[in-house]
DNA sequence: AATTTCACG
DNA sequence: ACGTACGTGAAATTC
């Protein structure tokens, strides 16, 4: 027979918390009827994990049973005001007893007594009957109740986050036993339960005295031996508030109970009215899960999608015309798809699903003229990744004009999963699995062996990219993102593909020169700092770091992090006069970094073809923006003449060719500028003043720009940036060095000189609090929840970003707009010039040498006409024989 | 896996 | 009185 496990949950409690882990979906979960359900939902999926986890033979969730308990019979102010419970939460109570009951868990509620009492009645009578007892509940009251045989699990902020509570933990957390932790909150009393302690007394002295005395009998047993003290005096004076706080601090052991642990027992789900109440609540992740498993559906099949597996013999069978519906998806295992292994593919026309692990059929003729042929319209999801997936198979995509990933993650970005499971699930669908359940991660990632389970994937995959393309495509046309989608991601995702398979050419042995000088370098720079040290030390450990600077050497602490000293750039700036090792360190840091990051770094991943070849990430940004990984081209070092060198080693196709560069000129300012309708900056631009002097000339009020100091500017420079983060004075003041009051004077002058930037900021926080998001010029969206936060903090920082999100967003909405004309350019004249990098505000070309003459022409004028702003948009070109050169 | 630091726009 | 600039990726150490 099966162990006897118990397990007890603080119903109230849990469903609470369930309630505030989805409390920003509140309003999306809603039942047909009306009823809100995020906390029944919340609370099934922290059930799930519990009897998981647990695995119970007997469950009973206890809940309160009204206001009135023998406690405020004893203390009538106790719990009171409380805020009362959400009315939101209040009418789901009902619903999720129901729902225990369907899934064959016992409930109980007694009058006059609270859950705890009831669940420690409970845990009393299983330790006498030898069950091991699992207790769940947000209330740390209920840790008195931890001892060998029972657990106490409490709910952190996560969702399943829970923290045990054993005799053992208890000691270490709080100092005392689980019995005497009810000393303890006798002495101090409890806030939330509004009932007082002994004035004065918190957890700390608590816990000191209770350690000391062992109860609070025995503490007043021998007040009269303790020494003269306010404490003492307060000990005396609150004794009756402290044995009434032990007696409302004691949970009830032997409360009167009407069922017996027997009672408890699980009973077998009844699946009939779980299903009918799923569906009331329409939960369809919860029946999916019921369909899958085949439960309580009397012989019914689970549900299976039909498929033809192809082969050599039948492939050739496979048709499809521009009057056909086709899904197309090509599955490698792994991020890197420039390296991944193929795992097979699927592809549906119309009905038809066909699938296979043989990759190489997709090159049969038949097969080939479908994913090429331009006419043919293609399903996808990742468009990209399924280009360069083609590509290595000799297959040029076209015709692959809708991307459910795309289409995704501009419906909204909140979650930025790329898994098109977990994408379909947050559409209802939940027909196709995630890849981390039918492949696994880490270690344990592998195909499956058994043919129906991939196939079964596969399938399940293309049918999910059908299915959902009326729902995405209408939420496009919902947010007027229809040319957003169709004129500027999808073209982009296409552009981005050549320009990642192109990628660029890395001279290696420039990279290793410079590895051999920065090695020189740093072993000077390491051993004079051991020898102003005193020691050798770990140099890259900001922990061995700090024991040496702060502890060693005793300079001042400037800045604590959560662990330790910090001893970042900012920090060590400030201690530079105070030893000459701190200078040292700095260039140290410097130039390891460059070392690793970009020599080391670099040369890992140089391909075979003298190449690297990033990844454009085009559905991770939260504002638009692309991201570049493996390697991240859009941090190759500019600031310093050391990281300046590792540019020479990014070179051309040809040894006589160039590397062009072309950069946007201030564009977010001038976005700025042109959303905001400001009329002073609009001018500043239109006359082409350098809009830092500018901003100088206005901030300091001074007549002319020859007056302007180059410290001027750069503290005027310094506000243009601000302005675009959503300006503090704090922020600014930190930035340039200078007083708080100081940089919000700065900041008044430059509303006072630039009046309709200080109204679109108001109007950028307010649209976002009306509509519950930002938008840029291209109707590309930011959800911002956070923007009716109660933090302050937490508030603010959405605040800024409804007016930074506009503007870096319209800004990556230009260039991507630019790109995808460039490359039509490069196209039509049949130029041999690659577009190779972006990077934000920056295109990289690699030109042969006869067309250097056309491509300083073309490029600057593709980029600056890439739309019509308010004010003229500027790109300064410039060129060489490898990156560093292209200034 | 989390933390710290630092490279870029 | 609070605690803050916006957006990223990678390496190294530590837990």
């Amino acid at each position: 027979m099966a162990d006897k496990k118990l397990l007890l949950i603080d119903g109230n409690s849990v469903a609470f918390r369930a309630f505030y882990a989805l409390y920003r979906q509140l309003e999306s979960f809603k039942s047909p009827d009306g009823l809100h359900t995020n906390a029944i939902y919340a609370f099934k999926n922290m059930l799930d994990v519990l009897l998981k986890d647990v695995d119970p033979t007997h469950v009973l969730v206890a809940f309160d049973a009204g206001k009135v308990t023998f406690r405020t019979k004893m203390y009538g102010e106790y719990k009171g005001g409380r805020a009362k419970t959400p009315e939101e939460l209040l009418e789901q109570m009902p619903y999720i007893q129901e729902m225990l009951h369907d899934l064959g868990i016992k409930t109980y509620e007694l009058k006059n007594y609270e859950a705890d009492d009831i669940i420690g009645t409970f845990a009393a009578k299983g330790e006498k009957v030898g069950f091991t007892t699992t207790i769940v509940t947000g209330d740390r009251d209920l840790t008195q109740l931890a001892s060998d045989k029972t657990t106490v699990e409490v709910t952190k902020s996560g969702v399943s986050q829970l923290e045990a509570y054993t005799p053992e933990h208890m000691k270490e957390v709080n100092g005392v036993t689980p019995s005497e932790f009810i000393d303890m909150k006798a002495l101090m009393g409890d806030n939330s339960d509004n009932y007082p302690g002994v004035e004065g007394i918190g957890p700390k002295t608590a816990s000191n005295l209770i350690q000391e005395y062992g109860s609070v009998e025995n503490l007043y047993d021998h007040i009269d031996e303790m020494k003269k003290s306010k404490r003492k005096e307060r000990l005396i004076r609150d004794k009756d508030k402290a044995f009434l706080a032990k007696k409302l601090a004691t949970i009830d052991r032997d409360s009167p109970v009407t069922i017996d642990i027997d009672d408890v027992k699980r009973e077998p789900v009844d699946y009939e009215k779980l299903r009918q109440f799923y569906e009331k609540m329409n939960f369809r992740k919860f029946l999916a899960e019921l369909n899958a498993s085949g439960a309580g559906q009397d012989g019914a099949e689970v549900e299976k999608v039909e498929y033809t597996v192809l082969n050599d013999d039948n492939v050739k069978d496979v048709k499809a015309t521009e009057k056909d519906t086709v899904e197309f998806y090509l599955e490698m295992l792994g991020a890197n798809y420039h390296l991944a292994d193929f795992v097979g593919f699927s592809l549906k026309i119309n009905d038809k699903i066909y699938v296979s692990r043989d990759v190489d059929l997709l090159e049969e003729d038949n097969i080939k003229h479908i994913l090429e042929d331009e006419k043919i319209k293609k399903n996808v999801f990742d468009l990209k990744r399924s280009m360069v997936g083609a590509h290595r198979l000799g297959i040029h995509t076209h015709g692959l004009d809708y991307d459910m990933l795309l289409a995704s993650y501009l419906v909204n970005n909140e979650n930025n999963s790329n898994d098109l499971g977990e994408i379909a699930h947050l559409y209802g669908d939940y027909s196709v699995k995630t890849d981390l359940e039918v492949y696994g991660k880490g270690k344990s990632e592998h195909i499956p062996d058994d043919d129906d389970e991939l196939f079964n994937h596969l399938a399940s995959k293309v049918n999910a990219i059908e299915s959902l393309k009326k729902t995405l495509l209408e939420k496009l046309k919902d947010h007027e993102q229809d040319a957003l989608f169709d004129t500027i991601e999808i073209p982009t995702a296409r552009v981005l593909a050549r320009m990642e398979m192109n990628g660029m050419k890395v001279e290696t042995s420039t990279l290793i020169q410079l590895q051999n000088e920065f090695a020189v370098k740093l072993k000077k720079l390491e051993d004079k700092i051991y020898g102003q040290a005193g020691e050798k030390f770990n140099l890259n450990s900001p922990k061995q770091l700090g024991h040496i600077l702060f502890e060693k050497l005793g300079l001042p602490v400037i800045k604590k992090t959560k662990t330790g000293y910090s001893t970042s750039v900012e920090v060590l700036d400030q201690l530079k006069t105070q030893s000459p090792i701190v200078s040292k360190i700095l260039d140290y840091r410097q130039i390891a970094k460059i070392q690793s990051t970009y020599v080391k770094g670099l040369l890992d991943v140089i391909q075979p073809d003298g190449r690297v070849h990033t990844r454009y990430l085009q559905t991770l940004t939260a504002t638009g923006r692309l991201s570049s990984v493996d390697p991240n081209l859009q941090n190759i070092p500019t600031r310093t003449e050391e990281g300046k060198q590792i540019r020479k080693a990014f070179v051309p196709s040809e040894p006589d060719g160039y590397i062009f560069s072309c950069d946007y000129s201030q564009v977010e300012l001038r976005v700025l500028a042109h959303v905001s309708g400001d009329q002073n900056m609009q001018e500043a631009f239109k006359t082409g003043y350098d809009i830092h002097s500018h901003t100088a000339m206005k901030i300091f009020h001074l007549e002319s720009p020859d007056e302007v100091t180059p410290l001027m500017r750069r503290h005027a420079k310094a506000v243009n940036f601000g302005i675009v983060y959503g300006i503090s004075d704090y922020g600014l003041s930190k930035n340039l060095g200078i007083s708080r009051k100081r940089a919000q004077e700065f900041i008044d002058n430059y509303f006072e000189q630039y009046p309709q930037i200080k109204d679109y900021m108001n109007k950028a926080v307010q649209e976002a609090r009306d509509k519950g998001y930002a938008e840029t010029i291209m109707h590309r969206r930011r959800y911002l929840p956070d923007i009716h936060a109660k933090k302050y903090t937490v508030r603010a920082f959405a605040e800024r970003t409804a007016i930074n999100s506009p503007i870096q967003g319209s800004a990556a909405d230009i260039i991507k707009i630019a790109m995808i004309n460039m490359q039509k350019k490069l196209d039509e004249l049949h130029l041999k010039t690659k577009m190779v990098i972006q990077v934000h505000d920056e295109l990289i070309f690699d030109v042969p040498k006869d067309e250097l003459e056309t491509i300083k022409k073309i490029v600057p004028e593709v980029m600056q006409s890439a739309v019509k702003l308010d004010v003229p948009l500027i790109a300064d070109s410039g060129w060489g024989h490898n990156w560093y050169d292209a200034k």
